[in-house]
RNA sequence: AGGCACGUAGCUCAGUGGGAGAGCGCUACCCUGACACGGUAGAAGCCGGCGGUUCAAAACCGCCCGUGCCUACCA
């Protein structure tokens, strides 16, 4: 090998680093916000700062990564903004932990001191995931990071949060909400995960005070029954009808509580009677209110009996159901018990069952400010893609409840309200009060509780551009251009970033939102740490490069399917990365001495140039257009198809012979159109393999500087040579069927053969023999002939096949087995006569005649006319092998 | 229960009204001066089932079966 020549494959790792090094401190992933280009800005969805990175973020900033870099080639000033988020309950879930081992809780060392160790905690780990997405080559302006507790973004917090108190759109009040025991904290809605289980219904005789017979409940929670303060039955409901105004006694405590009527009720379901426990259950609470029923709390906040639970007080709520239901049992009371599935909620960060619970909590009014997301969404300011994601865009914004905000932690911006220990009022406000505005008290406490992490989160796309300041970045890049997201986070997130950007900033927060998939594990499962199912990026990396593994992501993120990924397919594209290193490597063997190579005429004489050209025209088109309407899987498919099946089987192929020849003309344009193509495929593949793109580039005679300043390539169809394809094509079947042949009569590759091909028209023989170099080389041949039809003979020792209305021939002198020959012309022959069948019916249908378009009745005509034709010859050829076999014998 | 997807080659998936495709895997032959992470050829599919619309259906409609996801106040 040559001295300077590229090593047989491609070292990635090396790679990777040096040139992710080079573009940061060349600076060539930072906007400009004073820029005259057109703008592109994409806000990065931010990981938790206890993330590591999954496959999940792989595949999001990938395409992210992917539209910036195309949009850069493409003359834009692009903006990613990138950052992490605070993940409240998470984050705390995981320093809590850490002080566990040293057998300390956060309450034994204190509010301050806790959350200074959550800052330690961060700065030592919260790195990690931006060092991960470094490494999968995110051009992210890393200039301008944020972090959702930064001051920056708290103040955003604090200013939203005041103007919404303001305008009556957040507020505090008791309602029921959802809250996990486990972490001590209210949750919103939306963080509950409802999951079925297999329980049991348990029936339970409630007695009449009357003395005259029982009342039978159904529950799937015993233990609520200490809290019951009443019975309720259908209105209509006949078996109950006498009992209603009653009163029954509460087992085991003894308390007399009413039987009461209401449509809620579902007569079918169990006995017809409901417990009532009005604060233990969201439907049960709104009883109460509407029938003034009491309120009894039986279970605490951290899911432990209170003193209301009388002889159960202090036990936790599942040893208190075991308890009850032995208690109950041997009181007689238990009538049945079945089992029951049923849909418990969890709390989405620790999965511990959530209890309804009645609480002070704050909330946002969200109805007010959904009416304008839905809008924005139907008037296509902001526009949802796929489409079909807008259905459940609208139906979770028509249904939407407000929203609780309020986290009994301590990690997360500090609820901007003040409470006069003098006369309670309650001031909101952005900066700490010195004095209580009604009375002139001194005394203000601040309130304890934390803002929701979505909160903060649902700011991302303005509050990182510099909000409540009217900044340069803002006017430059807000509305952003596109948001993408799978679809797990469209309401926790994309909904309350549409509700608060259209609020505050009078225009939507993204012009485009791409929902893609989830990644899944090859047989369909959701990847989880639990299930141990998880293919760790990072290791895919350091395995197959990261310009692999962006590829494999790419080429299966088509719309609307989630991703079933495995490791082969990830190793199979590395594969193809080795192919582009390896055309590369045949190149610069080639270019070594060049520093210019020459210029490119509009239309090169030779057929492989003319046709490579067009080709790349095609490609050119194909690439902006899918990513242009984030078809990712065609785009990485048709650069696929291109690079490996066209540039590297035809067209290098075809070249080899300028290369490695005498004719120094052929020679050095073989050489430039080669390497300007190679260049222009690095180019459309440097969005999803920008390493090895960038490797190749610096490598090439030609270019200069970095690729990441390059220019996408202009589709010109004025380019397109459909003569030089429709040539190409037919040189590529003949070849095609000389190889078939080969390979159906074995012949082995070290054999040379000799072939005749027989043409109907004189530009064909002038196509071929002009052609030969090509037709010999690639289909191993010694020499070919090619002459008219009627002028030559076709040679008899020979395999016979037909490309298009060329007759081929393999000569075959000693070799040919007039036997096997039959039988391969005969299986062909079959194929034909099926095919010819189906058109020919189709043309004596007269009403497909009648009915179908022209044009299709003319393609179907032009096919069977085709078909015809080769199948006559081939049967002619076919009858003359079975004389030859015969009269051999 | 309702809604939404999906069911195409052994596997993973494209295709969406007019000739069944790709990648991986498999078989055979080949280290042919870029690449064995390679080359050439090949085998392989009643496009889930049944009806309907149409000259024409893998694609459109209906029903059924199977799988997955989401939503819901039958406790």
């Amino acid at each position: 090998m040559s001295e300077g020549a590229l090593p047989k494959a491609y070292e990635f790792k090396e790679v990777e680093s040096h040139w992710y090094k080079y573009w940061e401190e060349q600076g060539y992933f930072r906007a400009d916000e004073n820029s005259k280009k057109p703008p592109f800005s994409i806000v990065i969805p931010p990981p938790n700062v206890t993330g590591q990175l999954h496959m999940g973020h792989a595949l999001n900033d990938t395409l992210q990564d992917i539209l910036c870099r195309y949009k850069r080639l493409k003359g834009f000033e692009v903006l990613w903004v990138p950052g992490t988020d605070h993940a409240g309950i998470a984050t705390q879930n995981v320093v809590e932990r850490e002080l566990a081992k040293q057998g300390l809780s956060r309450h034994e060392i204190g509010r301050e001191a806790f959350l200074q160790k959550v800052w330690e905690w961060r700065e030592k780990y919260g790195g990690l995931i931006i060092n991960q997405l470094k490494r999968l080559g995110s051009s992210c302006d890393w200039s301008r990071e944020r972090f959702t507790m930064d001051e920056g973004l708290s103040r955003s917090v604090r200013q939203v949060f005041v103007s919404l108190y303001n305008e009556g759109l957040l507020y505090r009040g008791k309602r029921m909400i959802n809250w996990c025991p486990r972490c001590v904290t209210a949750l919103a809605n939306i963080e509950v995960e409802a999951e079925e289980l297999d329980s049991s219904l348990y029936q339970i005789r409630y007695p009449l005070v009357s003395g005259k017979g029982a009342l039978i409940v159904a529950t799937t929670r015993p233990e609520t029954m200490l809290g019951d303060t009443a019975v309720a039955v259908h209105p209509d409901d006949e078996r109950y009808k006498a009992f209603v105004g009653q009163e029954v006694i509460l087992p085991i405590l003894g308390r007399h509580i009413p039987v009461i009527a209401d449509p809620y009720v579902e007569r079918g379901f169990g006995t017809g009677a409901l417990k009532v426990t009005p604060a233990h259950d969201f439907n049960d609470f709104e009883l109460s209110r509407k029938h003034n029923l009491e309120i009894i709390q039986v279970i605490d906040e951290h899911g432990v009996m209170t003193s209301e639970a009388g002889p159960y007080a202090g036990l936790d709520r599942y040893a208190c159901r075991k308890r009850i239901l032995k208690d109950l049992e041997k009181g007689g009371f238990l009538v049945k018990v079945e089992p029951h599935k049923n849909r418990v909620g969890h709390c989405y960060r620790c999965q511990s069952v959530v209890e309804p619970m009645l609480s002070l909590q704050w909330f946002v009014s969200t109805k007010p400010l959904a009416q304008p997301a839905m809008e924005a969404v139907r008037l296509n300011r902001t526009r949802i893609i796929p489409s079909k994601w807008e259905k459940d865009y609208f139906i979770w914004m028509e249904n939407v409840e407000d929203w609780c905000i309020s986290r009994q932690i301590w990690w997360g911006h500090r609820i901007p309200a003040w409470y006069c220990k003098n006369c309670g009022e309650v001031v909101v406000a952005t900066e700490a009060p010195t004095e209580c505005p009604k009375c002139g008290g001194k005394v203000l406490e601040q309130d304890q509780d934390v803002l929701d992490t979505w909160f903060s989160s649902g700011l991302w796309p303005f509050s990182t551009l510099g909000w409540p300041d009217d900044t340069p970045e803002l006017r430059k890049f807000y509305p952003t251009s596109v948001l993408v997201t799978a679809f797990d986070i469209l309401f926790f997130w994309v909904a309350r970033m549409m509700m608060m950007g259209i609020h505050f900033m009078k225009a939507v927060p993204f012009r485009q939102v791409y929902v893609h998939a989830l990644v899944r594990d090859a047989s369909g499962q959701k990847m989880s740490k639990s299930k141990g199912n998880v293919i760790d990026p990072l290791l895919m990396m350091d395995k197959y490069g990261t310009d692999a593994l962006r590829f494999a992501l790419t080429a299966f993120a088509a719309q609307g399917r989630d991703i079933k990924l495995s490791e082969d397919r990830i190793e199979g594209y590395r594969h193809f990365v080795n192919k582009i290193w390896n055309a590369a490597r045949l190149l610069l063997m080639n270019l070594e001495g060049f520093t210019r190579i020459g210029d490119i005429p509009e239309k090169p004489g030779n057929l492989a140039h003319r046709w490579i050209l067009s080709r790349l025209q095609r490609v050119i088109e194909q690439t902006s257009q899918s990513l242009d309407e984030h078809y990712y899987n065609e785009y990485a498919q048709a650069l696929y198809q291109f690079v490996w099946h066209e540039y590297c089987d035809w067209y290098l192929e075809m070249l080899k012979p300028d290369f490695y020849g005498e004719d120094e003309r052929a020679g050095n344009l073989a050489r430039s159109v080669a390497a300007m193509v190679m260049e222009k495929i690095l180019i459309l593949l440097h969005p999803v393999m920008p390493f090895i793109t960038e490797e190749l580039w610096q490598k090439l005679p030609q270019t200069q500087g970095s690729i990441m300043k390059a220019a996408f390539p202009e589709y010109t169809p004025a380019r397109i040579d459909p003569d030089a394809e429709a040539r190409m094509e037919k040189l590529m079947d003949v070849v095609n069927a000389i190889r078939n042949i080969r390979g159906e009569m074995n012949v082995s590759p070290a054999v040379r053969v000799e072939v005749t091909c027989l043409c109907k028209d004189q530009q064909d023989v002038e196509l071929l023999s002009k052609q030969s170099r090509t037709i010999e080389d690639l289909g191993r041949v010694s020499h070919v002939t090619a002459a008219l039809a009627g002028q030559s003979e076709k040679p008899k020792f020979a395999a016979g096949a037909v490309a298009g209305n060329v007759e081929v021939f393999v000569i075959l002198k000693d070799i040919l087995d007039f036997d096997s020959e039959a039988k391969r012309l005969e299986k062909e022959l079959a194929k034909l006569e099926k095919e010819f069948g189906n058109t020919r019916r189709k043309l004596s249908n007269y009403e497909f005649l009648d009915k179908a378009p022209p044009e299709v009745i003319e393609k179907e005509r032009e096919k069977s006319e085709r078909l015809g034709e080769k199948k006559d010859k081939l049967s002619r050829r076919l009858k003359l092998m079975e004389s030859l076999r015969d009269s051999s014998v």
